[in-house]
DNA sequence: TCATAAACGAGACGGTACGTCTCGTCTTGTG
DNA sequence: CACAAGACGAGACGTACCGTCTCGTTTATGA
């Protein structure tokens, strides 16, 4: 994900000594372990260091922050993990989708999402690299949205990033402020919002 | 906001001399001015303290963090803003409301605000001042709306908390992520859909 | 010694809380007796912030390099020797200062005096640190010459600096080169040497 | 940079690829132009191999340190160098001999040397290596005055190694405490008490 | 009225993490 | 198998802020 983060030049033609995909590999498994065990607030860099056996030169090698190896280790596994199936119905892969987020958020990794998304507002140069992580999310419930839309007719009076910001941002704000349960029933309902919203334009989605 | 944050006891018998409203004063303006000036990542205690001419000591016997007094100081401003006026349409007003509020993320507070939902993430002894801080201005948009569906029926059907999180939360969100910008018309265009998804229950709004 | 390494002001007028005499001598007291037992190369910031109890922060706030720290806390230790008593005469007290010289070279104090003139080499900022710390030493030296050359007749053919510089050199050379050891009887001879170069313009040698 | 030639041709010998003379005195090379221009404190293997072409484990392969590298970087300038002509008159002969050495304490490769007798302090692996290195110089003023003595009676009282002590010791250490320069005038008033301390015992003096 | 107790500006304090630097070794691919 | 390139583990460096603690001084009561 940020590869080579201060290198002088892309040198595409790489000579000497490759990178150990094993020195990778441990630093992220030790950030990961350490955001959740410590919290990721407390996690610091020489820690990880510590803990992967790793020279801290490697790791800076690597990222430029804490923020960046945690995206990429989030981001990992989030590859391994078994994909929403796609039914066919609009409602029904909407809704397994953001409750399995809903889901994760509840659990210390969604403690971890908070913290991303705290970096990005402090640390400029995190931006991209957290824009690059959410857009990865973003870009699996807009295909299904794009893809019931289709099937509808008005297709053209929709704003695409606009309903994935609704569906999602309702869901990431309260998680922010904190000030009420990201339930399984106050996803529901809020779905049941964006559907009636869309309801004219999206048969697809009764 | 936040006086007193370290007093062991209430102490009903103040005997000495009293705290300077001056130096509580001279620390929010230069917090402010600063935030605005270096960003809020970059402010620190130290420089408030030198900037305002005031010892550590006077800004920790009042505030605990930089997250604190920015909070004061912009709740403090936006005290001197002239309200939104009611209409009594639930549709103008909440437009007007919320294009005020797109604005002011739209401007340089607008980025301390995104840091301060940083800070709620990381800082947990902030996070409960930092609700109270939201809570002032989603109950603004609450009462908007609560005002609408008492004039119509089916009140008991709807959530207003959701709902405010819904207005809100995909501002909030787009603006935290940064992947779009927070125009007027993406303004609009939100709340027309929050306007079709609850209109059944609320007649004032056609 | 070195006060205020790094201060941007004079400040002839100190405000604010001062200084801890504790903390700067307990940061010589550990760094002397680490310097010790770990050797000079081994000493570091560190270490010394470590077993003195002291954040690094109050060490680079007094002295700019370990060798700074460890010139100081010679110093002092030197402060607190017995002087050397004059005799009125030269041979024998230059004698007595003089192996008394050379047998501190061979303790584990001199081997922190070789490598504080090595430091002086390789830190061009620590140079005149050392140089004051030479120059106290030669100072005895020189007074003890001077004053039997003001006995004598032709003082004005004698180099004060060079005598000096004769005296101790031959001592420091073979001690940083490390041929061959400083041996009582090498003083004795060397010092032979000296007194016959100068015998004729000082009468009270003999 | 690279300067390596390939004419070399394999030798008969099936141990594998043999050193290649040049990567040495490119590295010589490299690190004596680095020392000369940057300081020695602020040269590094890094750089030298960075300026010679060459990969570190070349250098580690033939030297220990930086200080070897420089050291005989030094030494094999030196044998370039044409020595000084015996006159017969150890006078003469030694005054041109030590004006010599005065004249390049003066310049950058004088500091370092000085650089050198540093690291001596400090690295117990390159003493001997210094020592050898040192050793080679003595040599030239302890065969000066071989031979002086080898014309004059009382031989048996003169103790070789102080008198070379004596003669260099008084200029290193000026040089390495630098409170005064190594001028010629220095260097000849020195040298006219070394003979008179040894007039007695050299006839060939007068 | 004046003693007193807290607040005040200044800045030192113990901590902690930072990101960089250099070391000497190890691991590639190339010739 | 020596070479150039450069990644590696290790660990010290000097800096930046943190939040607390002295200092000596000022100031508004309340005894």
């Amino acid at each position: 994900m940020t590869k080579r983060a201060r290198k002088k030049a892309p040198s595409r033609n790489p000579t000497g000594r490759p990178r150990s995909l094993d020195v990778g590999n441990a630093i992220l498994e030790a950030a990961l372990r350490l955001a959740r065990s410590e919290g990721y607030a407390g996690l610091t860099i020489d820690a990880i260091a510590a803990r992967s056996g790793v020279g801290k030169p490697s790791i800076y090698r690597r990222w430029s922050s804490k923020a960046e190896i945690v995206t990429e280790a989030l981001t990992r596994q989030a590859e391994r993990d078994i994909p929403v199936p796609d039914t066919g119905s609009l409602r029904d892969d909407l809704t397994t989708a953001l409750l399995k987020v809903a889901r994760q958020l509840r659990t210390t990794d969604g403690d971890i999402v908070r913290s991303l998304f705290a970096e990005a507002q402090l640390n400029e140069k995190y931006r991209p690299v957290f824009q690059a992580f959410i857009e990865r999310r973003r870009r699996k419930v807009r295909a299904l949205v794009e893809a019931a839309i289709l099937k509808g007719k008005s297709k053209s009076e929709l704003d695409l990033e606009l309903i994935v910001d609704e569906i999602y941002g309702t869901l990431i704000y309260r998680t922010l402020v904190g000030h009420a349960a990201i339930s399984d029933s106050f996803v529901r309902l809020h779905l049941a919002h964006v559907f009636r919203a869309l309801g004219d334009a999206i048969p697809a989605m009764k």
